[in-house]
DNA sequence: CTTGCATCCGTACTATGGTACGGATGCTAT
DNA sequence: ATAGCATCCGTACCATAGTACGGATGCAAG
């Protein structure tokens, strides 16, 4: 039951069989052992066989299936879609251009995102300059404008 | 005990001397009843005194400041900040200055935003243009991108 | 063989901005 | 007077993306 020391220096050793444990995936992911367990119950990586006893054990390619979600998230998807591009990269019936049919969405996404904090930011920006700075915030042109502002949209 | 009814005809005569009850708050400021709750939990509109029996009675003046707070929300501030411009608003220790330089910090705030939208969205149609959308997925550029790709930050 | 870090697990909490529910009242028109 | 909508209130829930906690184990080294 018990197997003796001698030979299995440490983790690295052991995990040469076994696989890596959530510490491990997740210091080598770069991301803290909480997320792990949180992509999990997301179904984002798939769970090693549930131990019941014991410790779980991770295949190597867990590690880059963290870094690919993070990389995604980089690009903007959430973690749903991210589910979704996993999802198609299994799936052999699936073509790439699914999956480029859906970063042009997220382009397309993005940009309007682009938009309206362009509107915001002119908007924002129109009515400091319509505030020369002094004099109290009763007569602050940016709030009147807050306060009586065209119902633009 | 009771006012008799007569001279009374509905909420019109009565708002006139006791104020607006939530419901015409919330839709005259057009936003729905439970979002009039919502900002007074959050300290955004102060309750008029609690009743304890009976209704709330707000003065006009909070429909207004629903208005503002739309407006706020529309430039990108947030409800927190939005309570900080009401604050300032109220103060008449506080200068129009302080209000101009929140607003030129959530300019700043945008930009960055931008910026990073910007990033993500080059990055994105990239990956998209590096794929002619053929071949099963496996071969994805894209896909192969975010599993290898370059940590980049 | 005991010490002590690592894991395991469910659950709760964070922030953001609301939305929904359910039972108890209020108020108004008929 | 009573039907029936509006309000009142606390509380729970939604999505998003995690973070934190606490008690119970696992396991390896000294």
């Amino acid at each position: 039951m018990n197997r003796p020391a001698e030979g299995i220096p440490g983790d690295a050793e052991k995990d040469r069989r076994t696989g890596l444990t959530i510490g491990q995936v997740a210091r080598a992911a770069g991301v803290g052992v909480e997320t792990v367990r949180f992509y999990e119950r997301k179904g984002l990586i798939e769970q090693p066989e549930k131990p019941m006893f014991g410790r779980r054990s991770y295949p190597p390619e867990t590690v880059a299936r963290i870094r690919f979600i993070r990389r995604a998230k980089e690009l903007g998807f959430t973690l749903k879609e991210i589910a979704e591009l996993l999802e198609l990269r299994m799936d052999p019936g699936k073509s790439c251009a699914e999956v480029r049919a859906r970063a042009l969405a997220k382009t397309a996404d993005i940009d309007r995102k682009i938009e309206t904090l362009g509107r915001m930011r002119r908007a924002l920006a129109d009515l400091a300059s319509a505030c020369r700075g002094r004099g109290p915030t009763i007569d602050c042109p940016i709030l009147e404008a807050m306060e009586e502002g065209e119902e633009h949209e």
